[in-house]
DNA sequence: CACGC
DNA sequence: TTTTT
DNA sequence: TTTTT
């Protein structure tokens, strides 16, 4: 024993320091082992630290190898810096884990098994947009009354669908009444041409990933052997589909493989986006769904003053039902909470400019540090205008994301076809886009014969320029065969192997975009131009990018063709953009991510 | 004032956002503004428990993005065209007293049409 | 001699205070009698201090009385500045005076003597906008192509037509290629159509007031007579129609009146707004156009250091042909001018921000002291994106002004509407808006009834209501009649003599057009409740605002009827905002008014 | 500081306008940007002699609405996404010399990277 | 028949 | 491309 | 009305 406390083995040692700092509970949170956890975690109580230190301590302390790990996470953000803060810990290696967002995670193993569900591995991932746009078309040809059921009211009915596994069959037989019959009959039709345009809609990606597992064992039981501890971050905010998704991954031990050790980190407390989809319940019941389980509570709090949280527990413990948990520090009271009432919102806005002006006479504070929030987003107003007025810098977070931006979005459509010829709705959003005399008609007459033939809407062009459409005018096919063939030109730049950004700039110069902008006298165009060209860097600076997830120094084979797409590639490129909401919404200087001070 | 004109990427400015938006995150100083019936809980969760609750949770959330000073406001009235007054948010029963100065300000003004005071005293009279 | 010294008449003693702090030639130029007289000012020369000196001068010295003063400016701003520092000198007996904008001006003699030009004297005023909905009408029942001849081309060119006082019938006989002939045609029918609407567009209250002045002598005596002085500032902006209209107001003595005495202050290097029809020649040829004229000129400025009066020396005398002319100061050299040559347009609103930064850490300065100025608006997009970034406080000039934006001028359509009953523009305007189903189709058949039966478009819609128009519907007469019903109801609160604050409260309720912007999800429409709350301040306070122009003190009798409406009236309230382009575009702190420091 | 909260109204802010809306005004500080051809000249007056020296007179007003300090300056290119560099006013011929530092920096520049150094000399060698 | 409103 | 009414 | 993909 004693040679053991003079030079203790390095493992022991990490494993030791990993505990460092911790409080009790934190540190139960990352030693436990043998059954699945839930750690109830509070508001700044230290969460993502307990995360990454108990990854990390199950490489140093529990024999797991880096590519026995799946942690899953909702935002990119979080899942980067849960990355960043393991490597930190255990070296380089960690990078061969699978660190993601659920649907980042799914959009891999869809990769992998494309084909087994009838697709093909260059699936476009629709977003919202897309959908809608789906949505509108199919409705079209479903005549329904697009008053009485919008695109946007479909599209929604049909993500609750989804969200709960409801396939379209299941949807057709349950329909009860005659908005859920005209939504099964969308959905029925909707998700024929997301296959028929070999594309994911961002549901689809956790529906059927969880298809996939549930139909095909043998593919589940690759994934269960390989991942052991699978950990979960803002369980709160799980809808079913992706309860469903999780326990599918961790498996019951039934067709011997034992289960996959399970963690899930949370807070019902904080559970606010009921209206997307996520049910409070998956973590509420969670010591009822998974029996085995342990579950261990965080309630020392290193951020808030003791005010702020007896303030934060009143408001909240008079909701029922609720698990008691009390938020506590020993950081001291602190200052004492101001209250306002105003004339009207202007006046509100007056005293909070004031209070901030004050805060800054103080010295010891940024803007930066400062934030002001509201229920809805047009509140924001009233305040913008005092702030120009009395020049207090600030930023609004919301409004039109950089990948939500019509430009944006409309040169990402070209390079989503150079990718993915099937992707119809991409295809048909740049059709005319610049206008290049391929009217409302023209369309419609293109997409009548892909319809007809059942071919994609790609083909239908490619016969319209050899005259095999009807009711189609000369004028038309000749603004078709231009359009397939600068389409053509610009794919022999796929081909040849160009870098993305060339790609992108090729196409916003080849198909006159960016001159059509630049020509145009709308001030907002100058914008438009200027964010295009930030994608173009955006692109650039992708393809020089040092890769995350393969490493050199890991001796990790399972690499190549492990649902990742070829790095800088346009595929990736693509992926990205597809799969990240915005580059920087909200500075990540300071986040939940909280020490001990 | 020299400095900050030296390294300008630095004044990032105070953050505007939905308490949506807010999660995760947290700052030194937060305002949660237009703390009333119809806005925190909105409108449109009126009648249905589980909508309360949730709205409950967010302006929870709000709260405890704050780690050194918060303040809680709203107004009684969104513009002078709009006439009818607003009532505070439920939310606030139990965290402000009814009978506190911030409560009491709304009559009085209405008489005397004075600017109202600002209170520094909730933070002893918390539940 | 010695009584006189040591009690001097007031008036005497008067005079020499006004002659006070003035250097030889602004003294000159404010004690000039007997003939014409033009004052070259150049920048910061003390322009205005000359002007309304020279006025106090005249009512102290010159035995003028108030109502023979006629002075002219181009802006609400400038005529109001000059009213209020004239009554300063010489009290409230200058409210009398016409101090006024060439275009209230012309209102004011229009009101006087409507129907000797076969108008009523409840004429509505159509200002840019009014001009191009009513081009459009007219254009498109001329069959004319709006693609070739756009409603925007066409009322610029028979704005450019009345500046040059050419009437329709002129337009006509001269018309030479196909656009002359085009805009003529249009320009007979839409002056048809004004006068069937009982409405002046800007350039005609120009163009019909010389007409007035030149076809009715008796007219012209009249105000010959009544105004002995003629002021007029910023000559060098004015246009032919604004010239003639001065020389026709002085007259040359035939008939038996006297000429009035010319003064007109202007500055040739100043001289920007060729593109709206100003001449440069007015104020270059004046001494050609006044033989006995005398000229006068400001050399020395109260503003600005010999370093930049050198500068603007420098750039300016490089113009060939203009009178030679160079700014001097005592005020000495002062600051060295900064240059500065950015990489990219970012990069030289980095730099001056920078240099903002530097003059406010010098403390001598308020940001309200300080303008960057470019030649075209879209230019402060990012010098905008960059002070909001460092918290830097700025106010962009230009852009949408509050009497242009839509729901204004909506609300303000109803109000003429119900003012002036014939103003079809108007009334077409607010026909569906807010939306009551009183749809094209509808609107069309009302105008061909209207047109056929050569009535009004108000007569036309009571007469769709007793179903005498053609090819209306039910549903639409219903719709109308519901709308005709509303006006009536909203008429009888004009007649009944209720404020202008809430006739205007009555129309948004009534109207629904409040409700609208209410219930909608558009943050703009937010803006938009707000701007018409704003509106509806404007309209209460019009109501109790003291009257400036007749006064208690004054003994002249010819205030009523002498083209005053009514202080405080619907039509009074309407005249103020169709004459006003904005309320507060640019701080009035620190004017051109520049005197002795 | 303090006083500026204190009577908000005040801090009115930097006026960002066109030439033209500058006519008749004053400032202490002026700054004239955006000095290159086909802006200063603007593209359209190009080959219109009348319309030219308008430009001139334009650019004569801008100058003169400034008391104490003026600035003058330009960028050689509009966006990185548009190569052909600009060149700067004609207007500027005889106020600022060809050779002065501040057109050398055009070129300086593109060779070094080096961010252009400001100069504070051009009041001495004005014409 | 495309396009702009 | 500027925009005093 | 909120909007992590």
């Amino acid at each position: 024993e004693l040679p053991a406390q003079t030079s203790p083995p390095p493992r022991r040692k990490a494993g030791a320091e990993l505990l460092d700092g911790l409080n009790d509970q934190q540190r139960a949170a990352v030693q436990h082992a043998g059954s699945p956890l839930l750690v109830v975690a509070g508001a700044g109580s230290g969460k993502t630290r307990v995360l990454t230190r108990r990854i990390a301590y199950l490489l140093a302390e529990r024999d797991v190898h880096p590519g026995q790990i799946m942690a899953i996470t909702f935002t990119n953000k979080a899942a980067a810096e849960m990355r960043e803060r393991v490597v930190e810990l255990v070296g380089r290696r960690a990078n061969v884990m699978w660190v993601s967002t659920f649907h980042s995670m799914c959009v891999r193993v869809l990769r992998r098994e494309a084909t087994t569900l009838g697709m093909k591995s260059s699936f476009s991932v629709y977003d919202s947009d897309d959908t809608r746009r789906l949505i509108t078309l199919v409705s079209r040809d479903l005549d329904i009354d697009p008053k009485r059921y919008t695109a946007r009211g479909l599209a929604t009915a049909i993500s609750n669908l989804k969200n709960e596994l409801v396939d379209p069959e299941e949807a057709t037989a349950k329909a009860t009444n005659d908005f859920e019959r005209r939504t099964a009959e969308v959905y029925v039709e909707y998700q024929r041409r997301l296959g028929l345009g070999n594309a994911f809609d961002f549901d689809d990606l956790i529906m059927r990933t969880v298809e996939l597992l549930q139909n095909f064992p043998d593919v589940a039981e690759y994934y269960r052997r390989r991942f052991r501890h699978v950990l979960v971050d803002e369980y709160q905010d799980t809808n079913h589909a992706q309860y469903t998704l999780v326990r599918e991954l961790v498996g019951t031990g039934q067709g011997g493989v034992e289960p996959g050790e399970l963690c899930v980190v949370g807070d019902a407390d904080q559970s606010i986006y009921a209206f997307r989809g996520a049910t409070i319940r998956n973590i509420v019941d969670f010591e009822q769904d998974y029996p085995q389980a342990t579950t261990i509570m965080l309630e020392q709090n290193y951020r808030s003053t003791q005010t702020i949280l007896s303030a934060a527990n009143a408001v909240i413990s008079r909701n029922p039902g609720r698990r008691d948990k009390r938020l506590w520090t020993a950081l001291g009271d602190g200052e004492k909470i101001v209250g306002y009432v105003g004339d009207n919102d202007h006046d509100e806005a007056a005293f909070v400019a004031g209070e901030i002006d004050r805060l800054m006479d103080g010295g010891e504070v940024k803007y930066s540090d400062i934030a002001v929030f509201y229920r809805t987003n047009n509140q924001s107003r009233v305040f913008e205008e005092i702030f120009v007025r009395m020049g207090l810098p600030y930023r609004v977070v919301g409004g039109v994301r950089f990948y939500e931006r019509r430009e944006v979005r409309d040169a990402l459509a070209y390079l989503r076809v150079l990718a993915n010829p099937d992707d119809g709705v991409s295809l048909r959003r740049i059709l005319n886009v610049p206008k290049r005399g391929i009217g409302d008609r023209a369309e419609a007459c293109v997409s009548a014969h892909a319809e007809r033939e059942r071919i994609s809407f790609d083909a239908a062009l490619r016969d319209a320029v050899e005259d095999r459409v009807a009711m189609l005018n000369p004028r038309s096919r000749n603004a078709i065969a231009g359009f397939v063939e600068l389409l053509d030109d610009l794919r022999g730049l796929v081909t040849d192997g160009h870098e993305v950004g060339d790609i992108l700039e090729a196409v916003l110069e080849r198909t006159g975009y960016r001159a059509e902008l630049e020509a145009s006298d709308d001030p907002q165009d100058a914008t438009r131009v200027d964010n295009l060209t930030e994608l173009v860097t955006v692109a650039r600076e992708f393809a020089v990018e040092p890769v995350a997830v393969p490493d050199d120094d890991t001796q990790d084979a399972q690499q190549d063709g492990d649902g990742l797409v070829e790095p800088g590639s346009l595929a990736a490129f693509l992926e990205r953009v597809s799969l990240v909401a915005d580059a920087d919404q909200i500075p990540d200087e300071d986040e939940e991510a909280t020490g001990v001070v | 004032m020299r400095a900050r004109a030296q390294h300008p990427p630095t004044v990032e400015g105070v953050t505007l956002a939905s308490l949506h938006a807010a999660k995760g995150l947290e700052w030194d100083a937060v305002f949660l503004v237009g703390l009333v019936e119809g806005t925190v809980p909105i409108l449109h969760a009126e009648g249905n428990d589980a909508a309360i609750e949730e709205e409950r949770r967010l302006l929870y959330v709000g709260v405890t993005r704050a780690r050194q000073f918060l303040s809680l406001s709203w107004a009684i009235a969104r513009s002078e065209s709009n006439r009818r007054p607003r009532r505070r948010s439920r939310f606030l029963y139990g965290l402000i007293p009814e009978d506190h100065p911030t409560s009491r300000l709304t009559r009085a003004r209405q008489q005397a049409g004075v600017a109202p005071a600002q209170c520094r005293s909730c933070g002893s009279q918390l539940v």
